[in-house]
RNA sequence: GGCUGGGUAGCUCAGCUGGUUAGAGCGCGGGAUUCAUAACCCCGAGGUCGGGAGUUCAAGUCUCCCCCCCGCCA
């Protein structure tokens, strides 16, 4: 049997699951499973990094030893897999390799002990003894050149240029790796070699790299300095560098170098191993490993796929500083996981980076969800139960019926839907083996618009009222139930829990997964069959209403939702004008409004209340404006409207954004919904109000 | 600074080796319809394809210059 290796990264136990680990094991459990329904033997491994002086660190700073502090976030990662279905309980990963564990000491250390005894390419010792003095950053886990950090002004330690903080000293004997004489194996491996670093850009970049040249690699630390890791074999006084015991792990969790054996073995998966790494660590990955097995003897894995990052809404990176990281808390509270992994893979071009956004996941499980593929389901089961009784029909129409057929405007011998949809198949599949999720998506999405063409155009509705239609309107039903099934096949991967669903509901026995989506033929829907229960796959989300919850939720988890000072006119403040006396038109035209066209309004992150919009006065460039209405509109529904703009009110910041200016919007009371004002007849941007 | 990749409809992006009126999805406006999760179907609006120059019968697509953005540079 063919197999498949496919591993994530062992997550660094230094910080608690975010987005980015649960994207990464996603796509990983998406690999696992279309690889298992394509006939091979799939070994999943996830798992975690557990050394290092940054785990010391973390421990000490909460008062836990490191052996605590990694078993609470490996405790935590296991937690967030299994709520969204990727533990083992749900046919997610098959093992959850941590490095702390016994096997893999012993099997680290006699990896090293292979990589030492061994050769380079240039015939000298892998592994020789020096001196190494230099800067070292424990964020980066990463040795620094000068180039990479500076030295703030009075101060005499250097700073990392990505982490702002101050760099270690390192001053000691050091265990070296002669990466300098593995610069052409590597180019060889990875030049011939089309699939080994994928995608092409990132490999370009590896190419690049190495072609500037390597130097040899500190590959330990004096345990009297770093004493949390796998000591270097026969010499107690240094521990491994973090990377060459955490790379090992992809091997020793297959039983390489030691006893251990989880009934997989090396031997049967090594041979067709894809790692799935951020692009944040593809150097690791490719030039440190590649190096790694060459010198220990072993084959290289078959592909190395460093992903993009998921940025923020406005495209920025995500962080604790910003504050706007995506809540994986949220996230599990508020949408069905087939939901999540479906927006994952549709919505980021794979390889490249994508932006996430609260409602852009709405508005895909709305229309790609809800109202394609769940509507499908549901109008396809109703009229099958509602207009054969809860049977699938027979599909075929008899010759002297084509003419009947043809006027509904169906294909008589669906030669037509049959053709469509198995090239749909082989366009998915070769999408798919290209992990191209985001094109393979669409591929499928196109045959669910033209099913939904074919029962507009057909109008089954019609059809059953006119007895000599039954075999076109059978032909209609089945098609799109026997669509369906393909469907369910092809997504199983991606949704396994939905297509489940779809599954039952057409009557169906056995397992989506059970089927290569290759080998699907049209007609295996049985007729006769008894259609299962109707049940809504993908419920609607109510956008304003969750995003709203959303921001609360997000209160409550402990982020701060500062105060949103919204320029908005509210009643009070009217109220309050109107018990003065009256004014003179001179203090009226005081005011300067102006008719202004709404470009841009979105939500700001983090704030319950305000919205950020830009407006088109008719000036050079249009204006950032901010307003409290962000509980009762929905910004993208506001794009394009003229609304009436106070233009000369003085400029002030919120939340660190300018607002030039004031739209207004009538409402009674602070607890009433705001309208904001406009006009009926078509006026000028620009024009003023008096 | 060096090297990549890119700047195409309000948004996200397709547009291979240059060839008739520049496409898709979402959003927006209108129509039609009722099997369905206010879903589905049809029609429409909206782009001087970053700017400039050039090659060509013909350029989003090739060349050069400029501007801007992303990535990589232990």
């Amino acid at each position: 049997m063919k197999t498949f290796y496919i591993t994530t990264p062992i997550y660094y136990a230094n910080s608690l699951p975010h987005l980015g680990h649960l994207y990464t094991t996603i796509v990983a459990d998406v690999l696992h499973r279309y690889k298992e329904q394509r006939g091979f033997e799939v070994h999943f491994l996830t798992g975690t990094d557990e050394h290092g002086i940054n785990i010391q660190r973390a421990a000490d700073k909460v008062g836990r030893t490191p052996k605590e502090q990694v078993d609470h976030i490996a405790g935590e990662l296991k937690k967030m897999f299994s709520e969204f279905g990727l533990g083992p309980e749900s046919g997610g990963y098959d093992i959850f390799m941590r490095t702390t564990e016994p096997f893999h000491y012993e099997a680290a250390q006699n990896f090293w002990r292979k990589m030492a005894a061994g050769k380079s390419p240039k015939g000298r010792d892998n592994v020789y003894k020096g001196h190494y003095q230099g800067w070292f950053c424990a964020p980066c886990a990463a040795y620094k050149a000068e180039e990479e950090f500076y030295t703030p002004e009075g101060g005499d330690v250097p700073f990392c240029s990505v982490h702002e903080r101050a760099l270690d000293r390192v001053s000691e004997e050091s265990y070296f790796f002669r990466l300098s004489d593995y610069e052409e194996f590597l180019l060889e491996s990875i030049e011939n070699n089309n699939d080994l670093v994928q995608p092409i850009s990132r490999r370009n970049e590896v190419i690049s790299f190495i072609k500037r040249g390597l130097q040899d690699l500190s590959i330990s630390r004096e345990s009297k300095s770093v004493a949390w890791g796998v000591p270097v074999p026969e010499d107690d006084g240094h521990v491994m560098y973090v990377w060459v015991d955490a790379l090992s792990n992809y091997i020793t969790a297959l039983g390489y170098g030691s006893d251990y054996d989880d009934a997989t073995g090396f031997e049967k998966f090594w041979g067709n191993a894809m790692h799935l790494v951020g692009k944040d660590i593809l150097r690791f990955h490719t030039i440190y490993w590649f190096s790694f097995l060459k010198a220990a003897g072993l084959p290289l894995p078959q592909t190395v796929y460093a992903h993009g990052m998921w940025l923020d809404s406005a495209g920025r990176k995500m962080g604790k500083t910003l504050g706007n990281a995506i809540e994986v808390e949220v996230l599990h509270q508020h949408f069905q996981t087939d939901a999540l992994r479906y927006f994952l893979l549709r919505e980021m071009a794979f390889g490249q980076d994508g932006k996430f956004g609260y409602e852009s996941l709405i508005e895909r499980v709305n229309a790609d969800l809800a109202s394609g593929l769940g509507n499908l389901l549901s109008r396809t089961i109703s009229m099958i139960d509602k207009y054969r009784g809860g049977k699938i029909p027979h599909g075929k129409i008899e010759e002297k019926n084509y003419l009947l057929a043809r006027r509904a405007g169906i294909d008589p011998d669906g030669q037509d839907i049959v053709s469509t949809i198995e090239h749909a198949r082989d366009e998915f599949v070769r999408r798919m083996d290209r992990y191209e999720f985001s094109l393979a998506l669409e591929t499928v999405w196109a045959v669910i618009a033209k099913t939904d063409k074919l029962i507009s155009d057909s109008k089954p509705w019609v059809l059953a009222k006119d007895e000599t239609q039954t075999e076109t309107l059978n032909a209609v039903l089945y098609r799109s139930a026997e669509t369906l099934r393909w469907l369910a096949v092809m997504l199983h991967p991606i949704m396994p829990e939905s297509t489940g669903k779809i599954w039952r509901q057409l009557g169906l026995t056995g397992d989506a997964a059970r089927f290569d989506p290759v080998d699907l033929a049209w007609g295996g829907l049985y007729a006769g069959s008894a259609i299962g229960e109707a049940e809504g796959i993908f419920p609607r989300i109510d956008r304003i209403k969750v995003m709203n919850e959303i921001n609360v939720n997000k209160a409550e988890v402990g982020e701060q939702a500062p105060v949103a000072q919204a320029a908005e006119v509210t009643a009070a403040d009217a109220a309050e004008g109107a018990e003065k006396d009256f004014i003179f038109i001179d203090d009226f035209l005081k005011v300067e409004l102006r008719v202004g066209e709404i470009k841009v309004a979105e939500r700001i992150p983090n704030a319950d209340k305000l919205l950020r919009f830009e407006v088109d006065l008719g000036e050079e460039k249009p204006r950032q404006i901010l307003a409290g209405l962000a509980e009762y509109y929905d910004p993208e529904k506001l794009i394009g409207r003229k609304v009436v703009v106070v233009a000369n009110l003085k400029p002030r910041k919120m939340r660190g954004l300018e607002s030039q200016g004031m739209i207004c919007a009538a409402s009674f009371t602070e607890e009433d919904s705001p309208a904001i004002a406009t006009f009926l007849e078509d006026v000028s941007i620009g024009a003023r109000l008096k």
